[in-house]
Order: structure tokens, then C-alpha cells, then sequence
DNA sequence: ACGCACGGGACACCCCGTTCCT
DNA sequence: AGGAACGGGGTGTCCCGTGCGT
């Protein structure tokens, strides 16, 4: 890897961090300076403006996430669901980028400025649904789940579950309101499972 | 009401729908000044700091959200849960303010800025809780409800689901994944009353 | 006057000094910020750039020219060029600004850039040389002086050799060649006036 | 000659120019870079700061006007002067240099900056009015001259004459003004000289 | 009570000089 | 010798809060 490209990276993992504690209008290219130990010109010779840099280190928070996702995947039938869940219940203890989640953070922080931002953001959560409906549809056609739940309804509500849980814990600083969610959900799909 | 006192209601309404869209820290006091129609001085008047607006702003959405609220606790046993989850619903329709739920905006907009501000959302969001956990505790109490139920956590559950809905309603503009919450909160709500 | 524009005339004062000692080109807003006590917002506040309060403050610099050269121009017949000459002289001990005679300073510092500074510059110049011209031909016509001598040419020589001996004072800072472009001249118009 | 030194020698004739017409201050490496063909890299092979590359630009720039001005002291006796006044009045159609007499330029361009620069231009200055006065005194030592005469007064003032003239030429645009001057010393130094 | 101008401060972006690596 | 990379400074803009005038 040539020099310039590893401080890219260096500049892109500490800013999606800032960014996603402190929002992007939030954050000043001083706090990205202070974080990665760069001065101006060093940053803004990766990066054309303070938006592309946003873009990219969301683009680098998402990869975070995908990686923690990966086993997820991996899993086999209904365990892909039981995986996502519990995936994100080791949000509380080992959360996978400073500032919570990030398509929370940014469904929130960019209300219209960076509209790229929030298709990213949407793009992130549309697939979580849609892997975790997949995953419901199969089993129900194979007869392991019961027929009358909407596949589609039961994918948003855990994600909307977990991410709302997450949003508590984050307000009153408890990851209980976490667990209680993840409960919830593993408890409310074992019936949907068995059948 | 005196002319002042009118002024100052006029400018907290506004001044709390652009907070609530813009963020505190994203807007700026010309935006107040906009949906006002004010000078600045005419502002300053009323408060001595952008900060104390956005706390007297918060406190007017708030108040509005009790609005909202007061027939739910009107209800009587679990029905409160019922018209608490039906009165989120109707956010897609009718949102209480613009730029959606000031709880959720709040808990995620100020990270460590403004803790007063964040310190009100997480009273709103725990008195929520509170009073759903005290009508399904009561609900359980006289029979009416499965005991093995955490009346705490399905409390907390049914705050999150809403509100992680009201995030992915916002993040795709589909207000599918609200009524899709609710729908399966008070499907789980059925199950857990009717013994 | 209001309180805005007694700043806004410090700022010009200040800055036209600053301007001709190091250049527009030169200086920085941070030297005018030292050279005023302001900050750069209360400079921009009334100068939209550096270029308009560049130019402002060559006009504050003419103005001071102007002030110094007035009693010059009241003088009767060739004593006004006497006057002029003396009034140059006197550059040596009492300089009208820090940094030496605006109008050389322009002529070389504005080489393409600032063209609008460069004219004003000329402007002077020229003003300088028509009305010595004209009292030289006044002179003449009233047979005062020698005929065969062409003003607009005496003109041009007197300020040249004072503006480039400006020059050799500030080079070797002694202002001995002040003197001797003086002496020079006045040497030399004795001899064209008397006839 | 090695290739590096064509380079260099390129670099700084080119860079003369450059920084004779915008200043030290007022041209970036890049224009010497435009104007040169070279990259950045190539120009600090040579030359370790700009400051060095001045130095040694400016060293050209009076290496040229040493060839100019060569004919000159090889003339006998008062002639040296009467050629020193025609080579400076040779300026207007043939400059030496783009943008004009580096030592005026040097004079008004470095002010506190580049001390070195400006000896440089200093000792150019004096040593033209050093070989002036001697000239102008050898004339008189031989009964040639007028004995009443300053020589070191004249010599400035010729030097003083025909730099001021190249400011107006320059600021106006118009070599009349280097003419006159011309004609005045020649005019001056007749009566000078024939006893 | 309200408008406006003013000043302080921070910020984004740009450009330049210099160094290092290739 | 080329070119990327980095440090530093500079400009213009915005915004907040204050004070004066109305």
C-alpha cells in the first residue's frame, strides 16, 4: 500500500467515528484534524471537501458493519435471524464504531443536507430487511414457520425493534432496553417458528 | 396575555419545529428569525441565549406531545397500551410536530451537547415507560394479564418498536413500518392479555 | 458620526500604512487585524474584501498626499514648483505615510493585479504633472521664464527625479539623495526662470 | 557544460524574469514551474527554498544588466556618461529584463524581506554612482568640467533622474517620460561640461 | 419592545512551500 | 526529475450575541 493511501484510510476510520458522534454539521474539520493527528492540508489532499470526506467515511462505517454482519449470513435458515438479533445485542458491550449505529445516526442527522448520506443510510437498512424477509420467506416455504406472518412486516419490526432499543439505551445510557428487545424478538419468533 | 408573552409563545412554536427539523446545532438563529418573521433583536428579547430557546422549544414539544398523550392515559387497564401504540400510528398521518418525534430527534441530535436538552427527552422517554409498565403491572395484578410477562421490559419494547419505526418511516418516507409496529405490537398484546 | 464609521476610517488608516510598507499582495488580513485590533469579522464588516479595502485605503493614502501637497497649490507662479519640491524634500524627516510615497509604491507593487489601484496611482502622478505644467506655462506666458523650455517635459523631470530619488533614499536609507534631486531642481529652474 | 547546469542556468533565467515582473513574494513556484517546463522536483533539485532560487535569479538579473551596461564604462571621459544615459534610455524599447530595472524593482518590492536581495540591489545602485562620480570627477580634475559642480550630488542625481523616469514609463505606459529624463541630463550635463 | 449594525470567533476551502519517495 | 504528500497560513463567509437607536 503506498503512504498516501494508508493515511487515507488512517483519516477515514478516525472521521467516521467523529462523524458519528458528532454528526457531520456537528463535527469541524478541526475535530478530524485532532483525531487523526493531520493538519489541513493533509486532509484536504484526500479529499475535495468536507462532504466527500463524509460520504467516504460512511462508506467506511458501513463497511465496519458489514464485517460484524458477515457471520450473520453465513448462518443457516431462521439462525440467520437468531444471529442478526444477537449481533446486534453485542452492540451494548462492543459497539461496532464510537457514537452507536450509524444508519441511526445518520436516519436522524441529515435531515435533507446530504442526501447521498441518507440513500446510503436507507440503502444499509432496506437490505437488512430484505436478507432477514428472505431468510423468514424461505422457512416458511419450507414449512418450517407458520404461513400467515407477513415475512416482510416481521424484518421491519426487528430492525426497528433493535434499532429503537438501541436508540433507549443510548437516552438513558442502559443497555437493558437492548436485551429486553433481542428477549422480546427470539422470544416472539420461537412461536412463529415451531409451528 | 400580554403582547410579550404572546410574541414568546409565537416564537417558541416556530423556534421548536425548526429544532426539531434542523437540529439545535444546525440551526441557525436567521432560520428562527425566517418561520418568525422577528429580527434578531426581537428575539433576544425573549431569551438570552440560543441555547435557553431551544431548551424553552423543547419544553413546548414536549408539552405538545402531553397534549397529544392525555386521552391515552384516559383509558382505562391495558387499553392505555392500546391507545398509546394507536396515537403513534397516527404520527405518519399527523405528526405533532414537524421533523417528527422530538424524542428521538433529541436523543440522537445532542450527543454531549446540551445534556439539559437530552436530560428532557429521557424524562419523557421514562415516563412513558413508567406509565405503560404501571398499567400492564396493574393489568397483572388483577389477573386480567399473564404473570410471567416483564411488564418493565415489554414497556420498554413497545417504546422501542415505535420508535425505531418512526426512524426507518423517516429514513425510507414510507409509513408502512409504523403501522407494521404497531400491528405486531398489539398482536403481541393480545396474546399477553388475554391469559 | 456613527460608531461604524469611525472604525471603518481607523481600519483605512491603518491599513493603508500596512499596505504601503508590505504590499497589498503582501500584507495579510491577520497584519491589518494586528494594525487595527479588530478581528476579521469586524473588518469584513465593512470591506466585502481585501482588494476593496486595498483600494479604500489607497484613497485614504491619496487623501493624506493631498492634505500635505494642499498648501503647494495656493502658492503664486513658480513658486508652487519651488513649493512642491520643498514639500517633497520634506519626505526625508516627515513621511506622509509609513512606507514611503504611495504613488511609487503602487506603480511598482500593482504590476497586473489590482489594475483599479494602478489607475489611481497614475491619476495622481498625473495630476502632479499638469498642474506643474500649467504653472510652468503660465509662467512662460506671462514671460517670466524662458520660452524654449517644454513644461510638460520640466514637469515630468521634476517628479521623476524626486520620485527616484525617493527611491535611492529608501535603497541606501540616507536621504542625502532627497537633497540633491532637490537642490538639483531648484538649481536648474533658477536658471529657467530668470531669464 | 554538465546537464544539471543548463538546468539550473534555465531555471534562472526564467525565474528572473518571473520574479522581476510579480515580485518574490507575488510568484509561486508554480509560475516558475509554467514557466520553466519543470515539476517542483526538479526546480529543489537546484535550488534549496525559493529564497535561494531569488538570490541566484537576481544574481542573473544584474549579471544582465552588467553585459547591458559593459559598453558603457569602456567610453572615454564624460562620454562614459553621456552612454550611461542613453543605455537607461535604451530601456523603453529593449528592456533588459521583463518587467522592468530589477534594482527599482528590487528597492520598492523587498522591504523588510529579503535583506539580501535588497544589498544587492543597493550595491548595483551605488556602484553605478560610484563610477559615475568618478568619471564626473576625473572631468573636472582635468579642467573638462565646471570644478563648482558636485559630482557624488550629480551622479545621484542621474541615477535618481532616469529610475524615476522608468517609474512613470511604467506607470503611464508611456516612454516619453524615460526621454525627457534623458534629455534633461544630457541637456544639463552640456552646460556642465563646457566650461 | 423591536430593528439594525457591529464586533468576535470559528470554519471551510484553497494555495503555497517543502520534503520524501519513486 | 516527477509527483504525491504534508504542514501552514490566508481568505472570505457565517453565525452568535451585544449594543445602540427607534
Amino acid at each position: 500500500m503506498r503512504k498516501g493511501e494508508s493515511t487515507r484510510a488512517l483519516i477515514v476510520a478516525r472521521a467516521a467515528e467523529v462523524f458519528n458522534v458528532q454528526g457531520v454539521g456537528g463535527a469541524a474539520i478541526s475535530d478530524i484534524m485532532a483525531a487523526t493527528g493531520l493538519k489541513k492540508g493533509g486532509i484536504y489532499n484526500h479529499f475535495a471537501s468536507k462532504e466527500e470526506l463524509a460520504l467516504a467515511s460512511f462508506e467506511h462505517a458501513t463497511a465496519v458493519l458489514a464485517r460484524r454482519f458477515a457471520p450473520v449470513w453465513e448462518e443457516q435458515g431462521v439462525n440467520v435471524v437468531r444471529a442478526f438479533i444477537e449481533t446486534f445485542r453485542g452492540y451494548a458491550q462492543r459497539p461496532p464504531l464510537a457514537g452507536g449505529c450509524p444508519v441511526l445516526n445518520a436516519a436522524i442527522d441529515s435531515d435533507d443536507t446530504n442526501p447521498a448520506l441518507r440513500a446510503r443510510a436507507h440503502a444499509v437498512a432496506e437490505e437488512w430487511q430484505e436478507r432477514l424477509a428472505a431468510v423468514l420467506r424461505g422457512s416458511q416455504e419450507r414449512g418450517e414457520s407458520r404461513p400467515e406472518i407477513d415475512a416482510v412486516a416481521l424484518a421491519s419490526v426487528i430492525v426497528a425493534s433493535l434499532e429503537g432499543a438501541l436508540m433507549l439505551t443510548k437516552l438513558s445510557d442502559d443497555p437493558q432496553h437492548l436485551q429486553w428487545a433481542a428477549d422480546h424478538l427470539l422470544d416472539y419468533l420461537e412461536r412463529a417458528v415451531c409451528c
